[in-house]
DNA sequence: GACGGATGGTTGAGCCTGTCAACCATTGCC
DNA sequence: GGCAATGGTTGACAGGCTCAACCATCCGTC
C-alpha cells in the first residue's frame, strides 16, 4: 500500500455519517421532549411504559439501565402531570405499580408518533436506496 | 387498501432499526468517557477542538450548541485535567483562546480512535452491505 | 477623543439527571 | 420467629444546562 489516499472501509465512513444523524437526533429529541412538557429522560420513560400493562418500578429501572431512585424522581414528574399513577400491587405491598393514565396512553401514542417521523435526509432517499437501507440494517441489527 | 396487514414504508422500519444503534451507541459514549477520566460533553467539547487551531471559548460554546457560561464549567474541568489551555487574545483582550496542550491532544487522538470504531453490528456485515449502506448514507447525508 | 451599545467570558441561582449510601417496610426462607 | 434479601424512598453530592446579572473590552458614531 503506497503512501497515497488514506483508504477508509467503507464500514467506517458510513459510521462516521451515521455519527452526524446521531448528533442531530439528539437535538430532535431535547426539542420533542419540550414540545411535549417533559425532559429527555421523563420522555423516555413515558415511551417505555406500556399502558394495559402495568410494571413495578424496579421493572422500569432495569429497562432504562438507571438506579431505582433515579426512576423515583421520574414518576414524581410523570406523577404530578397526571400521566402515570402509582398503583400498590395486591400481591406484594412493596411493590409499586406504573399505570399509565388515560391522559398519559393519549400523550404517549402522539409522542411515539413524532419520534417515529422519518428524519428528511432518510426520507428523501429514493424507494431502491430507502429498501436497500431498510434491508442491510436489518441484516445488521434484526 | 384491504385492513390487512399495517405496511410500514422501508425508511420508517430503516428509522427504527437505527433507533436501536442510537441506543446502545449512548451507552458505549458514557462508557468511554469513563475510560478517558471524562464527563461526556467534556468528551465533546475536547472532540471539538482542533489541535494546532486555538479558537475562543465563544466558537466552542456555538460548536455546542450550548451557552457560553456552559462551556466555562466544560473548560473548567478540562483546564484541571491539563488537557486544553485558556490563553489571553492578543487582538481583542476579551476573548480567551482555548489551546489544546500536548496531552489533550495525546488523549483527544486516542479518544477519536476508540469512537471511530465500527460497532461490531455493521463490522460483521458483509463487504457488499458494508459499501451499499456507506453508499446510501452518503446519498443522505453526503 | 469620549460615549453608548454590542460582545466575550465569568459567576450565581435554579432545575434537572444520575449515583451512592442509608433507611423502612415487607417478603420469603430456614 | 429470626434474618437475609428486595422494592422503594430520601438525602447528599457531582454534574450539565439555562438564564440573568455582571465586568471588561471593543467599536461605531457623534
Amino acid at each position: 500500500m503506497a503512501e497515497a489516499v488514506k483508504r477508509r472501509a467503507p464500514a467506517q465512513e458510513a459510521w462516521e455519517l451515521l455519527g452526524k444523524l446521531f448528533g442531530e437526533t439528539r437535538h430532535r429529541i431535547v426539542r420533542v421532549s419540550a414540545e411535549f412538557g417533559l425532559t429527555p429522560p421523563q420522555l423516555f420513560a413515558l415511551r417505555t411504559l406500556e399502558p394495559d400493562e402495568p410494571v413495578p418500578m424496579r421493572a422500569l429501572a432495569t429497562a432504562l439501565h438507571c438506579d431505582s431512585s433515579n426512576v423515583t424522581g421520574l414518576v414524581d414528574g410523570l406523577e404530578a402531570q397526571g400521566l402515570v399513577e402509582r398503583r400498590g400491587a395486591e400481591h406484594d405491598r412493596r411493590v409499586r405499580m406504573l399505570v399509565v393514565t388515560e391522559h398519559g396512553a393519549q400523550v404517549r401514542s402522539r409522542l411515539i408518533e413524532v419520534m417515529r417521523e422519518v428524519p428528511p435526509q432518510l426520507a428523501s432517499l429514493s424507494a431502491e436506496d430507502q429498501r436497500a437501507l431498510r434491508d442491510v440494517l436489518r441484516r445488521a441489527l434484526g
